[in-house]
DNA sequence: GCAAAGTATAATGTCGACACTTTTGGATAA
DNA sequence: TTATCCAAAAGTGTCGACATTATACTTTGC
């Protein structure tokens, strides 16, 4: 992906820029040291991706993403993420699984050393391994790319209450993954996902309850947040 | 889409572009009377969507599937298609049922009066129903997407010989549906969709056997096809 | 004081131009 | 002939400029 779109989609995906925010071509394109040319290409690119939203002749804005639309993207994922694993397991020699267990081992440690940042850490790169593995390209793009809308401002968060359940699903999908019972894995990584909905649609809710004193429409100047 | 895409997605997936012919800016500027930014713009699209390649500095052509990837697509494909019948059967009202059934009707119709066309038009339409009322706007927008991809060129064919197969899978399907059998209706349509695969791949490599006396790298004057 | 209308500012989408790279096609050498 | 090199032609990616359209601010009327 271009530089500029990836740079973009991670300061949205990590939180800098809420949904909503400004995204104009010119202010970008300083910021990039740039003309608008490639800008306008990374935000056309971030919107099929649909991470960003540009209505014609308006100003792009990160996309705002509705409940409704949340539950569609998951129940995607969890069928994408089953058809994941499945090809993992017919994909992935002995080796592989061992190298697998390996990046569960690491995130059982760093639970046991309550290291959260590193906990999260460690569950992506075991997730990443499955889908760097699965020998399916265009499931991998599919996947990579939505994982960008999905972990909008996911991590932090009050994550750490699960972290008991995170580390005991993916204990139970490694063991699946280790036993390969294709069946098995599948049914718990589409429970995972389903679970993974949820904290999503709780976070929001709590989000949405706390930080909306007014609907936000209409401010005197908007997203003061990239003013340098 | 944007009107530019979708016309250039329309020669390809018709067959008017065949893989590997080239699409530089500078001409399809001039056939569509604009300048070349708009075009790039268009082509930036759909190599997201799979149709076009864009080697870095390099003229863009129409993309090549390769046999492995029709594969991977297809995979993709049976597992969406299968959660897009299972959501058309939650949403779908008892009325949109009797719809289906007028759909499936003129299918049956075309294949008595052996009206190949229309046939093919009417199993669209079908499908085109199903995704439609599935609820799931981002689900209808990815199968559209690799509809395209998918179809690159299939009409017509040899599919006469199919037509009874394909008629009778989609009354078994249709059925399925009528009786809001979920199970039933996603087994049969990845079973579907994995003999549409075949279809594919045998066309694909009878085309490699007939059209293929050289590699085709290397041709002096590349694509005469849209010289005006 | 508040709403509506009007004006000034700012951003969009498109264009033609430019420097640089790839491709073409021919000239030269083996 | 066939391969190698070189110059001309064509194409790419980026830029700044422009007309058009949206937004922000100010003035006017109530």
């Amino acid at each position: 992906m271009g530089q500029i779109a990836a740079d973009i989609a991670r300061d949205i995906s990590e939180g800098r820029l809420a949904p909503g925010a400004d995204l104009n071509s010119v202010e970008l394109a300083a910021r990039f040291a740039t003309s608008r040319t490639p800008v306008r290409e990374a935000l056309l690119l971030l919107e099929k991706e649909g991470l960003v939203e540009i209505p014609a002749r308006r100003r792009p804005r990160v996309a705002n993403i509705s409940i409704s639309e949340v539950a569609e993207l998951y129940e995607i994922r969890a069928a994408l993420n089953g058809l994941m694993i499945r090809s993992f397991l017919r994909a992935a020699t002995d080796e592989e699984l061992v190298e697998m267990e390996t990046l569960f081992a690491a995130m059982t440690e760093s639970a046991r050393s309550d290291d959260l940042p590193a906990f999260l850490y460690a569950r992506n790169r075991l997730h990443n391994f499955w889908v760097d593995k699965c020998g399916n390209s265009s499931l991998q793009r599919l996947l990579r790319s939505w994982k960008m809308r999905m972990s909008v401002s996911r991590l932090g968060g009050d994550a750490r209450n699960d972290v008991d359940r995170i580390l005991r699903d993916n204990g139970r999908l490694t063991l699946a993954c280790h036993e390969r019972d294709a069946n098995l894995a599948e049914a718990l990584i589409i429970s995972m996902t389903k679970f993974g909905e949820q904290m999503i649609l709780q976070q929001q809710s709590a989000r949405a309850a706390v930080a909306k004193p007014r609907p936000a429409l209409r401010k005197k100047n908007a997203s003061p947040a990239n003013r340098a």
